[in-house]
DNA sequence: GTCTATAATCGGATAGAC
DNA sequence: GTCTATCCGATTATAGAC
């Protein structure tokens, strides 16, 4: 198959200047759908910020929903990588707050990404059910019988574990999500005190 | 001044009616812009839902900017009062518990006020900064002296008082903007269980 | 690959009849 | 007060030149 074998080989250049554009046009869509969600997102502003027309946009992409439903595809790919990093081997405590930890970290390093996400759950997930129900519920119903487990051998505080894990997402994610107001009322770099408050909180919360 | 004694005793009915058909359309209106936010929401989507048409929507409110205007405005006069209804001469642990209740209640009981907030704050809170602002801010700052003073006092533990408002706010929103993912999740009413987790998470963690 | 021009539709707001 | 008809700018997407 000489046309096949020849296909990646023969336009490097092509391909790596198309993923480079790509990359250009997800990264300002980002900006705009994490502010203002699918349908108080106009084209031209994306364009706009990634430096191009809206139909060479639309060359890359075929339509506003296939740039949503990329970035929305990337992001889903890495959402449950902390939830799956929990180790049923460890330390209990230990492991909760190792959770807590890198959720926390993947908020601050992706703020937008959790701004997207927010926005999609509070129009009521129109386009993420799916990953909520085959993803995400899931491994929600596998670690919460982890958890009851450690709180049965006492290796942990007698916790509900739904509302625990319910109390990790909203207090890792708010830091993303109401950044504008955290900026207003607390000026500053403050993610070192959220982190030092969650590992405090969570430590008096769940040792035995 | 007979004419001015007359205005509001000649058309009650008119009065009564006008402000029923207002509500009407507030009420239509905060379901879409809670679920899609201003830029997202359409004056045909609220009209539809208030069962009148669109211009008829417009007889009774200037624009689309206006409606939304006095959702919000609405909104943030009670937004406060669970903050301000703190006692600095209560019992600190249990003033903060009962503060954690009320804000619970609120979202609870007005979950679309707390999205359509959300969603002001995550598109960069162009349209209420004046309030976080001039309004929420000045009593955070009220509210972490008192609670400062708390802590020195040895009648509260030494939690970080801005991080400890934070994840009030965090805990008790997340139940309302994020519902359609709890539904999911965890299907069922679980305004119960919430409220003594929080109630358990708030005594260990502030009890001296 | 990138652009200008344009089609087709949507959405906020107005005019004017009833 | 409520409606139909309509204006007009905005928005998604396409056509076609370069």
């Amino acid at each position: 198959m000489p046309a096949a074998e020849d296909q990646p080989a023969a336009s490097p250049a092509r391909s790596a200047r198309r993923q480079q554009t790509e990359s250009a046009i997800l990264e300002a869509a980002l900006d705009v759908f994490a502010m203002h969600g699918f349908r108080g997102t106009t084209l031209d502003q994306i364009a706009e910020r990634a430096g191009m027309s809206k139909p060479n946009l639309l060359y890359y992409f075929p339509s506003k929903e296939d740039v949503h439903a990329r970035l929305l595809g990337d992001l889903l790919d890495h959402w449950l990588a902390p939830l799956r990093g929990i180790d049923p081997g460890g330390e209990p405590v230990e492991e909760i707050l190792r959770y807590v930890r890198r959720k926390l970290a993947m908020s601050h390093d992706y703020p937008r990404e959790s701004r997207l996400f927010a926005g999609e759950i509070i129009a009521g997930a129109p386009r993420i059910s799916g990953f909520l129900t085959d993803g995400l519920r899931p491994l929600v119903d596998e670690t919460v019988a982890l958890i009851q487990g450690w709180i049965a051998q006492g290796r942990l505080a007698a916790v509900d574990p739904v509302q625990l894990l319910f109390s990790i997402w909203a207090l890792t994610q708010h830091h993303a999500d109401f950044a504008a107001q955290i900026e207003i009322v607390a000026p500053g770099d403050r993610a070192g005190d959220a982190g030092a408050f969650l590992d405090q909180m969570y430590r008096r919360l769940l040792t035995p």
